[in-house]
DNA sequence: CGCAAGTTTGAATGGCCTCAATTTATGTGG
DNA sequence: CCACATAAATTGAGGCCATTCAAACTTGCG
């Protein structure tokens, strides 16, 4: 590999996370055909409804996923960091039930859902890899319902910080420094609380040692502290060992 | 098929909801080796933790899926009428992430993950349906982080009922007529409330004609109060069209 | 008939929300 | 580099939805 990385490779990591991928299949994978794709802080990335032919990974930047309800209240339903595939069950369900939306500038890799399909057919292994890595998120959003339907704000806020950052840090960012790319409306909106309360929660926190404030954002350096106000149990990230 | 209906008919109708199967197709997906498995009343049927062999399909009875807080807490994540393939998740996650537990007297199918995966590598729209299968029950979990992130109890209670009673109506029983299988214990666990809190949501939600009570069970004979009541959107189940 | 499970009701408390206003970043153009 | 506009964060006061605690009632069943 003495060329230029290809920005798949991104991808090709997050699936290992969880899968055992051959080089070759590796190689397969990044030789994809893909088209880079910018997008501004707040941008819409796929809007609820839409049919697409395409599938995204995310390259840079955070992105989040969201749904409303009639009255216009949005629940976000995940966040991305970066080498995550963030719209692959469009593989299977060729209208989109959620809406996705830039949190910072974002950048991502396209990729024809026709490609990725014989892809999948050839290697199977890929294609394998693919549908675990959506069986985990499935498990993420299960969890999800547990946190706001069984935490206090407390609690609720310290298990997504904490989630965020142990995903940041399995996909080798340096946690310590990684601000949460989150404002407080947004953590209001993916933990089911006012932006009010979120904000006397976070001082709350802040008091207690689990997170700082660097610039306004928010930082979780000391992540035990964190995981025990959180009551946080990892086994839903299935990071432990591949294939599970 | 003049002969006794095979079992696992109810997993090839359900597959067909959100899936175009040939009828070769559901031959051999009925002529699986699969055995008959009973649980009573709140028994178990998967611990979390397991490592699973195997996969099940309700074909009798109610079960539901659910995962706990480090403090006991309980969180319901899903409800599962007959015809629902349970645990195909594990497919790809050999350790199980979630509990299942029957509601009621449940007759279960057992299924080999192994003599499963043989037959979705030799036909391909199989794998592709049981899939898009698992993409919808993840929407399912989505809208559920919605309801008790966004909705108040009322909507809330009601938006369970309806998302119930709609799923029983697609797999064609008499909705009008069937129970809702839950106490007002589990619609709680469900909900992110608590029982005290159900039971006098329930009588408001009976105030208003949305529901009744046929000894001591919750029938919603008159869904469009319900739906009124929740804001049901049911684009999140993907019934419309076969391939959606 | 008596236990067990589930339902129902009351009273009091509290966690989180609502409304409203102020302060602090962030960014932009002159 | 400052003035201004905009987005985000912060703080206060009051109120309500849902909770907690406790007890009584109903129903199904061995």
């Amino acid at each position: 590999m003495a060329e230029e990385p290809n920005q798949l490779t991104a991808l090709a990591n997050r699936l290992r996370l969880h899968s055992v991928l051959s080089n070759a299949d590796v190689d397969a994978l990044v030789r994809l055909p893909w088209a880079l794709i910018a997008r501004s802080h707040n941008s819409q990335i796929v809007r609820e409804g839409d049919a697409t032919k395409h599938c995204m990974v995310l390259l840079k930047g955070f992105a989040h996923r969201f749904r409303m309800t009639i009255n216009g209240d949005r629940q976000i339903m995940a966040v991305y960091v970066p080498g995550d595939p963030v719209d692959f069950d469009h593989l299977y369900l060729p209208t989109a039930d959620d809406s996705l939306q830039a949190l910072r500038d974002c950048v991502l890799a396209s990729v024809s859902q026709d490609a990725l399909r014989e892809l999948m057919i050839k290697r199977p292994m890929i294609g394998e890899a693919i549908v675990r890595a959506l069986m985990v998120d499935a498990s993420i959003f299960r969890e999800w319902t547990l946190n706001v339907g069984q935490r206090d704000a407390r609690a609720r806020i310290a298990h997504l910080l904490c989630e965020i950052t142990i995903r940041l840090e399995a996909q080798r960012f340096d946690f310590a420094n990684t601000p949460i790319p989150l404002t407080q409306d947004q953590i209001a909106d993916a933990t089911g609380l006012t932006p009010v309360h979120v904000n006397r929660t976070l001082k709350a926190l802040k008091g207690d040692g689990a997170i700082e404030r660097r610039g306004g954002l928010i930082v979780a350096p000391n992540l035990d502290v964190l995981r025990e106000i959180a009551g946080f149990d990892p086994r839903y990230l299935h990071l432990g060992s591949s294939n599970a």
